[in-house]
DNA sequence: AGTTATATATACAGGTCTGTATAGTGTCAA
DNA sequence: TTGACACTATACAGACCTGTATATATAACT
């Protein structure tokens, strides 16, 4: 049998594209499920049927919030071609760029871990994760780089990155994350040999 | 007359107390008011006499906050006298260190960002206010050290200090914050005229 | 003793929240 | 035509939220 008919894939997407919205821009407590009924169109209990909790709808949020991630990453490092020396550069770049566009309102997975302080809770879990795959994948570049130390440089990076999450979120496109190019430049520059 | 007994001004002190804790811990939207009565062993009618709404008893919780953030501030810089160059050494070693004691979860201010985002929010206005302030002593004392560009040297350190908190938020008292005094060192060895 | 200010206890109004219950509509396929 | 299925519409339960109303107790000062 078909799995899916065209409406019922069609309805939760609405729900989710919804729900994303709107708990970017203003969290995940200050956002009811009425709203996102309201604003997606579609009735309540088409919602709990895709979705049978309110944190079953922030899973599958964050979720697809990290895939986006990743493709963003992947994008964004492309034009430095297979070089992980010139990646990094690349990423930091991406990332001023990110935070300089309006729609930039910072990390959603930092929201997350500070709405959600529990560590079991699955808002928190998935937080931690998002940030550890960002941690690993940045050790891995650095290690192809010739770090010496690329666990050190790793973090030392994320935290520039996250830093420059902060400011978009505070401050708006015209924040002082425009410096985190700069930075991260000079943390490469340091710990990396020099550009063949 | 004397404007306040003693009852009067512990009964404050109490509910401030509680409130901060809760608060910072759980964030400003999970923390109802009847949590707060209940905690602090106030009446709720005794709260509303001090803090005529929610809003400004978070108004107050994040005023006392700065004055909390800037008393440790100048504690964290004191062992380095008044040479502004081993200053921003010193306030970086304090960073890692604070971020690595268990109690800490993070930048309140950020969560007040995070939690309030119209700019019209006092929470959100006073977050912005507390980095700004932040912004301005970080580049009065990168001028101090001699620094060719202050400014951008005070916006990249405030973005390793945020990333560091968010770190300590995230993964707790183990996080990668640690990297922090390491990555302000290589950013302020670059920046900065060698220490005499 | 009497006045004033401070704090308590408790109940409640009116709103919002998550999640459920119920009944009905429209569509597609056998 | 019948039945299965996705979706809609609406009402509601029960909890929690902010803020208020009311009546009372306590303590200090005159």
């Amino acid at each position: 049998m078909k799995e899916t008919t065209r409406g019922a894939s069609t309805a939760r997407q609405q729900i989710l594209d919804t729900a994303s919205t709107l708990f970017y821009h203003n969290g995940f407590r200050a956002v009811g499920i009425d709203t996102i009924v309201e604003q997606s169109g579609v009735a309540k209990m088409t919602l709990y049927r895709y979705f049978p909790s309110k944190d079953d709808l922030i899973v599958a949020y964050l979720e697809r919030s990290n895939l986006s991630f990743w493709d963003w990453f992947k994008q964004a490092i492309a034009p430095a071609g297979d070089d992980s020396h010139r990646q990094l550069y690349a990423l930091f770049e991406g990332v001023a760029a990110l935070c300089a566009s309006p729609q930039c309102l910072g990390c959603t997975f930092q929201h997350a871990a500070a709405d959600f302080p529990s560590l079991d809770h699955p808002g928190h879990r998935l937080a931690l994760d998002h940030k550890r795959q960002a941690l690993e994948r940045l050790r891995e570049m650095a290690a192809n780089a010739g770090a010496p130390d690329p666990v050190a440089l790793a973090e030392q990076l994320l935290l520039l990155m996250d830093g420059a999450f902060v400011a978009s979120r505070m401050f708006g496109k015209d924040s002082h994350a425009r410096q985190v190019t700069q930075a991260a430049a000079l943390l490469l520059d340091t710990q990396l040999p020099p550009l063949h």
